[in-house]
DNA sequence: AGTAATTTTGTAATCGATTACCTGAAATTT
DNA sequence: AAATTTCAGGTAATCGATTACAAAATTACT
């Protein structure tokens, strides 16, 4: 029952004894065809099983309906879900979504874009890696015309539009969140700076403890990278200070995890002793036993609208190239690890505070 | 500096003078092209900067270097790692990987059948729907002759090929851990029954019971969909049974997770007075303060190997359909929600035990 | 009826690359 | 020197669908 060998519209025409160019037209619902035929050819095709062969269509239009997306690993939750915001809003569009994957690796980005611009896409989506310092790569995507849209992590490159989470508005809510529960000793856990969204949560942290006039303590600011362990080793260092912090900002949750759990082993409590707020709102923060508070970043409706706005640049006039840069707001859900529920600690830090 | 039109191979022989026949021949190394002009049309390609149109290739012939992936949603952990295996996998040999959802729907799984169908996808792999009865839309796509291969969650349909996880041996593995830790009322939360997966967890569970020679409770199995919710609302319905059980082995991490936190609301100690395992290994399993017990379905492996059989299908003589079935062998992951240590718990169910 | 206007359908080029088959020239053989 | 190979490259068909332009068939109108 294999027809591997499928029907085209030639087969049609020859079975009905018209031109292939009738068909297509009769297909297409064309108003130059009688009723009909257009009944007949669409009878027949029916009966044949006929598909339309759409590299074909993709080949004589220049379009193929496929877009690119490519991010550091896809079972990431933040890029899974993404990701998902952006399938769902392009499917009923006719788009398809094909993904791939950098490592975090320049050098695998760069060629997963060639492979893209090889395969005629129509747009691409991107959250660049680490790694990505130099950006020929990318900037050889607009030379070629093709709609790009930066997710997330961006990089600023004229003609690309972006949609991103305010991170310094993160940042800040989360300290300034730390600071209402009484905290003066807010310490940071940063990530590599070569990424716009740490310095941007790095500075939305100083800005909040700029005004709350709580002193900055450049001890207390760390880079460490977003994993479990490298979270307990952090708060390891952290706790040779003199004067230990009383309260973590980490701009990930897997390491703000990995302090919780070095904390536990140094009995001290949280969030009396110390609160932790971590940034992302992986699924697991909610479901600890004591949940971690966390900003939200809402992926699926950075990926629905990152969507749409690669819609508008592509149905809009290509007469001249939008950037459209929109920010969403994070939205800070507070939970156990950093609710004093309006409890006063006595801390010997808030004692000194002014 | 946009060049929306992109270099042909037209564009290279008329500004050398030669046939565009030669021009392609020369891109791709034919013998028949002697080393002078080979190395001209290369010099030139590069410098007009010139891109294959994979498009008109995949037209000509017949291959379009994309596979479709569908599954009910991709920001689920276990999917997503599954995907990133496939990527990671296909990547090498020029493949792209497009990526569908289902919703748990049954028609729009038909519906995504059917677009990839229409844009000449190489192959498919697929988990299906939990609300997938009837198979025609499946079927369809062997009767096209295009190479399929299911993963996890799969259908009887003779020549698909699938690859999953021994989920009989992981049930029973699970419970048979659980027995040698002294439970004897054994719980099970089971999922949608039209789904292989969780017959044969259950029938796992089963067998682990009547190999120990341990009475099967009906009322100590049930129906639990996969959320936290429903895993705490389950666990209150077994609470109200004059006996409980003294351990339960859910066929998910979300409702094991649930009925763990209404036990602690209950002040049931575990795993002292109660042990409970999950199934997947999801991520959050590990991070808790009492890591959960969880079987791990090894997706990454298994999408891994889900491409390899699609390649040996594909690179293979396609003279007759090869069906392959892989069952790979789950890992069992103890941890404290139900490792007792060795302890004997002096549980009541227990001294019942003969 | 004869011509113009309109409707319906056909012809052939096009999208970009590949390739079976053919040709002309140089190299080799006898 | 004539005949035969070999080499390098050209011609044109092909993949399947669309569409500008041309042509035929039908209808309308005087």
């Amino acid at each position: 029952m294999k027809d591997k060998d499928k029907t085209t519209i030639y087969d049609i025409s020859k079975k009905l004894n018209v031109s292939a160019a009738t068909v297509s037209r009769a297909l297409n619902d064309s108003p130059k065809i009688s009723a009909s035929t257009k009944e007949l050819v669409l009878k027949t095709a029916r009966e044949m099983n006929y598909k339309q062969n759409r590299l074909a269509l993709a080949l004589k239009s220049g379009k193929s309906n496929n877009v690119g997306v490519i991010v550091p690993y896809i079972n990431r939750n933040f890029f899974s879900s993404v990701i998902r915001g952006i399938e769902e809003e392009l499917t009923p569009h006719g788009y398809h979504v094909i993904i791939c994957q950098t490592h975090e690796n320049v050098e695998f980005e760069a060629e997963q874009i060639n492979a893209l611009l090889d395969t005629q896409i129509d747009g691409i989506f991107m959250s660049v890696s680490k790694t990505t310092v130099n950006t020929d790569h990318i900037q050889k995507v607009i030379d070629q015309g093709t709609p790009l849209v930066f997710f997330d992590r961006k990089k600023e490159i004229a003609g690309v539009s972006a949609v991103t989470v305010d991170d310094f508005k993160g940042g800040f809510m989360a300290t300034e969140h730390l600071i209402k529960q009484g905290c003066r000793r807010i310490a940071h856990f940063s990530g590599d700076l070569n990424l716009e969204i740490y310095t941007n949560r790095y500075e939305g942290y100083k800005a909040a403890l700029k005004r709350y006039d709580i002193p900055y303590y450049p001890e207390l600011v760390m880079m460490v990278s977003s994993k479990i362990e490298s979270g307990a080793a952090a708060l390891a260092k952290l706790w040779e200070l003199k004067e230990k912090p009383d309260a973590i900002f980490s701009a990930g949750d897997h390491n703000a995890l990995g302090a919780i759990q070095e904390l536990r082993r140094k009995n001290v409590k949280i969030p009396d002793d110390i609160c932790v707020v971590g940034f992302s709102n992986e699924p697991f923060t909610k479901y600890m036993e004591l949940p971690i508070t966390s900003v939200d970043q809402t992926p699926q409706i950075m990926g629905k609208i990152a969507a749409e706005v690669f819609l508008e640049q592509i149905e809009g006039k290509q007469t001249l190239t939008i950037e459209k840069k929109v920010v969403l707001t994070p939205e800070l859900c507070i939970r156990a690890s950093s609710d004093r529920k309006g409890k006063i600690v006595n801390h010997a830090s808030i004692l000194k505070a002014k």
